[in-house]
DNA sequence: GCCG
DNA sequence: CAGTACG
DNA sequence: CGGCCGTTACTG
């Protein structure tokens, strides 16, 4: 059993629970022990089979999900999750996988209609069973529909190099607006993931100006096939076919002084975040996208913002490179002021 | 579920 | 309002 | 034992 191999017990595990209506933090704990699994440096494996040591030493798994991960390694098995196998069909899972639906209504599909694969969901929605039950409608269903070719697929995602093309156009084409001040790229591809899901760009606007000039003209623009869905300061659209297979993109516009805070939140990742709005927290102070305010003055001035090392600064710690920030260790290396240097282009040497 |  | 999705 | 990140947008 592979530390990949354990992990996905895990997180399978996780899948059921949630569809099962499990507390989201019972879920949560399994995901993030499946990704400490995941990420060790050294064979689970090795780990269990040491008679001195166990996987509670890791943080973040404590005594149940150290018996589970010890009976995965020595049966290769996992007797829970075999019976909640046998309680949610393969097919709920995979609905799970359907942009817009959740482990709740999947669990309503399930337990109310007995949908019990992709195919009976088709079939349900295309009869409109779905718009009739509770919670659910028209667009509901629509999305349905739409997403089912997804989740048949399986997960799709887009290698950097296919959507920089798309993106880095859009991002130049938006710097030339007068109405904007910068455009970034954020997320994962600013992260350099090797493949992205989707793409995130951040733009500001000078204090008082409005988002809708931007907004507009990303709508408007060449590369794009439709809007999903749009407010005051977010707008979601998808990529014509071609450039990366309808790759979707989303737009953040914030004022200038939210710049850093917004490009902090906006890289990501996740987990990342999580951890900076922890550590904030426990300084008495509050991170959001906006800037970093004091906890008890939050309608006060930001104490932070304007760019990320301040934002950084105000956790107490150094700006991270965004190649790192995958709550990976970054966090300890940041602190002892171990941050490595990372590999430049100018580094290479050699014919290209 | 884990943690303090 | 709950549920879903975003990092 | 209580708390567990913080926000915006959309749907029903």
């Amino acid at each position: 059993m592979s530390n990949v191999d354990v992990a996905r017990v895990l997180v399978d595990l996780a899948d059921l629970l949630e569809i099962q209506g499990a507390n989201p933090f019972r879920v949560r704990a399994h995901r993030s022990g499946a990704r400490t699994i995941e990420t060790l440096a050294e064979p689970i494996a090795g780990l269990v089979e040491d008679p001195e040591r166990s996987p509670e030493e890791l943080s973040g798994i404590g005594k149940d999900l150290s018996e589970k991960i010890i009976s995965i390694v020595l049966t290769g098995k996992l007797d829970q999750l075999d019976e909640l196998r046998e309680q949610v069909p393969a097919g709920v899972v995979a609905m799970l996988r359907i942009p817009g639906l959740g482990p709740k209504k999947v669990g309503v599909l399930f337990k109310d209609l007995g949908l019990e694969s992709l195919d009976a969901l088709e079939a349900a929605a295309t009869e409109g069973a779905i718009a009739e039950l509770k919670g659910f409608g028209a667009k509901t269903e629509q999305m349905i529909l739409e997403g089912i070719g997804l989740a048949r697929h399986g997960s799709t995602r887009t290698w950097l190099s296919t959507a920089r093309v798309a993106v880095d156009r859009i991002v130049e084409d938006l710097s030339k607006l007068d109405s904007v001040t910068r455009v970034s790229l954020a997320g994962s591809s600013r992260r350099l993931k090797e493949t992205v899901g989707d793409l995130d760009v951040l733009a500001t606007v000078s204090e008082g100006v409005s988002s809708s000039d931007v907004m507009a003209a990303l709508a408007g623009h060449e590369l794009v096939d439709e809007v999903l869905a749009q407010g005051e300061t977010k707008q979601r659209v998808r990529l014509l076919e071609r450039e990366g297979g309808g790759l979707e993109l989303d737009l953040r516009v914030v004022p200038e002084a939210s710049y850093g805070a917004a490009m902090q939140y906006f890289t990501g990742s996740k987990e990342h975040n999580i951890v900076v709005r922890r550590r904030a927290q426990e300084r008495g102070l509050k991170v959001n996208e906006y800037g970093v305010f004091s906890e008890t003055d939050e309608d006060g001035p930001a104490v932070a913002g304007r760019t990320e090392e301040d934002v950084y600064q105000a956790v107490g710690l150094p700006w991270i490179p965004p190649e790192l920030r995958e709550d990976r260790g970054e966090f300890e290396m940041a602190e002892s002021g171990r941050l490595p240097e990372l590999v430049t282009v100018e580094d290479i040497r050699g014919d290209l």
